[in-house]
DNA sequence: AATATTGGATACCTCTACTATCTATGTTAG
DNA sequence: CTAACATAGATAGTAGAGGTATCCAATATT
């Protein structure tokens, strides 16, 4: 297919594709001539991924390149993918120096006996989410994380669940992309909702 | 206090603050002159929520403004809080029109008996995740979701234990406003974590 | 009195994510 | 076979977000 038609049957402008190509977020076209080259079904379905990681979940572009990027590197490793590629998204803020908090995260990480990488990009994000509370008044140590992260292990292996039984390696990587990425804003909303009802539950016992 | 020790106290430049003065972030402080206000610990405590609001959580000022005068409004009355203002906040996307999933969020309320209003904005979120993950070949029906769903209903527990005891009503919407909004990034991190522990268990067995 | 600071207003700046235009080439309908 | 239209690639332009810089008149400090 041309590019119009892979315009048109993702809904994404034809300058908008460009744009990407040149960003290097889709692989170029087969070209075919000077002035033409053709798309596939890969590019399909990539564009849409892209459309999703920077529409629903809210990634910036060179954030999504990153993310892609990383999805080739370790396609067919999935632990790696989870490990390395899918830290490599910042959940909150640029990494700044101040990790105070690094020794609560530490301690909650030796108590649950998990087996995280010394560098793993959330363990900075943790740390500065609870540097900003602390700073906030409202200190939140690792035992009070603890029941929360007991909860977070349970997600967990449901997410892990989901790409059981997934043969075809570049099947398995997408989808855990897919799930660890685009599951986010889910499970927030999920949150919100349970809330909203323990609160209404809790006013009118 | 004057602008400049506002400044240096915060760490935010004496032109943001008036920016954000501007933009209704933060309210004017107490003229005292013509050309000279006084500022109190209160504008410093909301400088400061500012501040990990958009820098950690990544929300944009004119959210931030929402959720703010959401803050405000609803100070006393938590449940509104937690049902009305920080529904405000967009976890994803805008709201476009296509809701085809709604009918997967309508039975997965009715299966928890979830007491949630029909116009909660996380409803649409959750929607528009589910039809952005069927687009991409991932089609989770409320049967997947459910046991992600008992899991934040176990979260929203432990959010609602922790504003337990706190009399002050301006305290406890503020702090419903930091556990909600600014614990997200943590329990994201928290997730990250899990996902590569348990990815490592499964894979090392 | 001299110097510095302040509030308020306005203009400007940088970055991101596109969008528009141009040119040289290709394709296709009549 | 030719006129109308599509295409790749390059370059320039745009709108919005989030500040930043400068100016001014009034005020504070020394």
């Amino acid at each position: 297919m041309r590019i119009s038609e892979l315009s048109s049957r993702s809904g994404v402008s034809v300058t908008t594709i460009k744009y990407y190509l040149r960003e290097g977020l889709l692989p170029p076209g087969r070209q075919t001539a000077a002035t033409q080259a053709e798309y596939d079904d890969q590019h399909l379905r990539r564009l849409r991924l892209i459309r999703a990681l920077t529409g629903v979940r809210g990634l910036s572009v060179s954030t999504t390149r990153e993310v892609l990027d990383a999805l080739a590197e370790y396609t067919g490793d999935t632990h790696r993918l989870l490990g390395l590629a899918l830290g490599s998204i910042r959940v909150g803020e640029v990494p700044s120096g101040d990790a105070s908090q690094a020794a609560e995260v530490q301690a909650l990480v030796e108590e649950l006996h998990w087996d995280v990488h010394a560098s793993a990009p959330a363990r900075t994000t943790l740390a500065e989410t609870l540097a900003s509370l602390r700073a906030l008044g409202v200190p939140l140590d690792w035992r009070t994380l603890l029941p929360y992260a007991r909860l977070a292990e349970r997600t967990a292996a449901l997410d892990l669940d989901q790409l059981e039984g997934l043969d075809d390696p570049l099947e398995a990587a997408e989808r855990a992309l897919l799930l660890t990425v685009l599951l986010e804003p889910a499970l927030m909303a999920l949150r919100r909702m349970a809330q909203e009802n323990e609160s209404a539950r809790r006013h009118t016992s």
